[in-house]
DNA sequence: GTGAAAAATGTAAGCGCTTACATGTTTTCA
DNA sequence: TGAAAACATGTAAGCGCTTACATTTTTCAC
């Protein structure tokens, strides 16, 4: 920013003379360096405002609502402005006029294609709208997240975007005792107190269990990533469950193996599901990037996908469709969802209210990694 | 940010009834809203001080070098903290303290894996210094990248990371003018006023293409990103024609398409490299992206890889691995480039010197989609 | 126990903006 | 033509921190 050139430059000649001459002797100014504009010392407003003979809160208006200010003033400011090629200082303008025009978002990681793309569209917009991103992730660890979500407010952001609804409550009240206005998204569910923008998790994995049961499959199992604190993928267990019992099979016979997402961790946990249930037909996985995994753990224990074994992925990444055999899988709008957060927020900022919520459909990418049992 | 409360706030009867009464009626607050700490007026420095019967300083101290202050002391600080749901105030702090501790990146895109995942290294790496990320995305367009740097910094960035040197030497000038430290990433070049952590372009892309070469491939074609505004492309594109002129082929023959990256982009740039170049029997890509593009068109138009034509890429993103046949590719640390960065830049700031340049190793991943010529 | 040095804490001056209100200047229109 | 309204600009009070320097308290060698 820019007062750091006085922090990190070790004083000049100059300076350190004017440190001692420059208030005529008076001491009244015993310990602070007056500032001199030569040397590159970075300009303030108050040095536009005495080239362009007018007073701070002109130049101050002509920057921040220029039609409060007649038309010959305000070339002139701007020309002081342009000569002494002053930018305003962040970290004053933000305490004088109470808000960053920054926005903050905490993911799990960016290295999942399916945040990193949200994330892009989220940004995207902001920019459109005149605001930055601040960004931190939590690794799918609760605690992170609510030091993340600390950190950014401390840092300024004038609002928040959320992955899912699974936090301390404590971390809500943080929020809104501070009025920072929160989106949620990722999840859609009703009776929260913070707006989401997301899809109906359950219902989306109910619809693709249909999908499976109906090709045949008895013996289900499921590759998750741990269900306690993620309800997105509770969600998502849950509507297979849903399936299960609609289809008067028993819910209980859901083989679940939780694991933290990876292509590596979804290799593992589909051979200990097949190690635990040898009859397993279909293992549904949580992500694209478990099913992607458990293919490939597939294909080194020689099975075929999906003669031998189906496989389900959730999200609809680029690999999903790349895979081999390609991956049936919820095709989830990520891009939209990530654009309308950024819309939605900024409403939010602006009108100082509650939007309603938005559940955006998802739908099925029937590809050939799902078959009919054998 | 914290004041945010009294701008979006509509009064209440408490705040007005105190606007008018509590001063005292000594007339000498006129104009402000004097704070009632009920009502969910957010805490200051002030309050905690109040609360803990200490001096601002005491408990600016406190949260800052903590070891400046005796135990208890700090304890029934930290206790009044709690109590009060304390948070510093942003725009406060970074006035006074002439820093923000944050970083900005200005990356082409986090929709390729690559930037996501240096940028995650990069966030998780500040994280553990006490900074936070400030993100801004060019889509490899030179002004919206120039814009971005601006706005980052206008937004307090302490520091920035970009992506290779191509860039407006304006832009240079202006970092140089507000002492923004800067560092160059994805690049290693000698002879920039910015130090660089990254690996060489051009001399990887030799290595690629001298495998290829060893192949028995003379009719080689690449596929790239536009080059006249990207270093790292060129240096690809340069690191190709090098190994042609090394092994006596005219570099001149090597069949150029240029196009943004994108799987699509990378199908279409195939076709259009195979329609007017036939002979061709290897494409080097410039990217995974684009071979994925280029390996599934191949196989739309029928052409078994490697057996009717080769293919590489470069990067080593996940998908290389997953396509079929496997990408042919240079591996990047890019993690490691990204924690790295992290720290340079830290130090960058802390030591307010130019550390050395960092060149980061590359190497050659051989798989199923080069083979030799037919 | 004493005095000096070290450690802890307090005091108060900014940091560079925004903006309520005050003041001065030009329009408008009866 | 003159009073009111509309407009342009100025004045100066904060915004909530950090930190140089001042003051008070503790520590410790002798």
């Amino acid at each position: 920013m820019r007062g750091l050139q006085n922090a990190v430059e070790p004083p000049t000649l100059l300076t350190i003379a004017t440190k001692y001459l420059d208030d005529g002797g008076t001491g009244k100014h015993p310990r602070h360096l007056v500032k001199v504009n030569k040397n590159k010392a970075i300009p303030t407003l108050a040095d536009v405002a005495r080239r362009a003979k007018v007073s701070t809160a002109t130049v101050s208006r002509c920057l921040n609502s220029p039609d409060q200010v007649v038309g010959e003033t305000r070339e002139r400011v701007l020309a002081a402005v342009a000569d002494l090629g002053y930018a305003p200082n962040f970290g004053a303008r933000a305490l004088a006029a109470k808000q960053t025009n920054t926005v903050g978002a905490v993911i799990p990681t960016m290295e999942n294609a399916v945040f990193a793309r949200g994330l892009q569209a989220f940004q995207e917009e902001l920019v459109r709208h005149g605001k930055t991103l601040l960004v931190a992730s939590s690794a799918y660890q609760a605690r992170l997240e609510d030091e993340q979500v600390r950190a950014l407010v401390a840092r300024g952001a004038d609002a928040l975007l959320l992955i899912g609804y699974d936090r301390n409550p404590k971390l809500y009240e943080f929020l809104e005792k501070r009025s920072v206005p929160t989106l949620v998204a990722w999840s859609y569910e009703e009776g929260h107190a913070q707006p989401c923008i997301g899809f109906d998790n359950t219902s989306s994995m109910v619809e693709l269990a249909r999908l499976v049961i109906g090709q045949g499959h008895r013996d289900i199992a499921c590759i998750s990533a741990p269900t306690a604190t993620n309800d997105r993928a509770r969600g998502r267990v849950e509507g297979i469950r849903l399936a299960m019992a609609e289809a008067g099979l028993d819910p209980r016979d859901l083989h679940l193996t939780e694991i933290a997402y990876g292509i590596e961790t979804g290799e593992t946990a589909f051979r200990q599901t097949l190690a635990a249930a040898p009859n397993t037909t279909v293992v549904m996985c949580g992500n694209d990037v478990l099913a992607i995994g458990a293919l490939r753990a597939a294909k080194e224990m020689g099975l075929r996908v999906p003669a031998d074994i189906s496989i389900t992925g959730f999200d609809d990444i680029e690999i999903a469709m790349l895979a081999e055999p390609a991956l049936t899988t919820v095709h989830v709008p990520h891009r939209e969802m990530g654009r309308r957060a950024a819309v939605m927020l900024i409403n939010m900022l602006r009108d100082n209210e509650t939007p309603r919520s938005v559940e955006l459909p998802t739908d099925i990418r029937l590809r050939r990694s799902l078959g009919p049992v054998q």
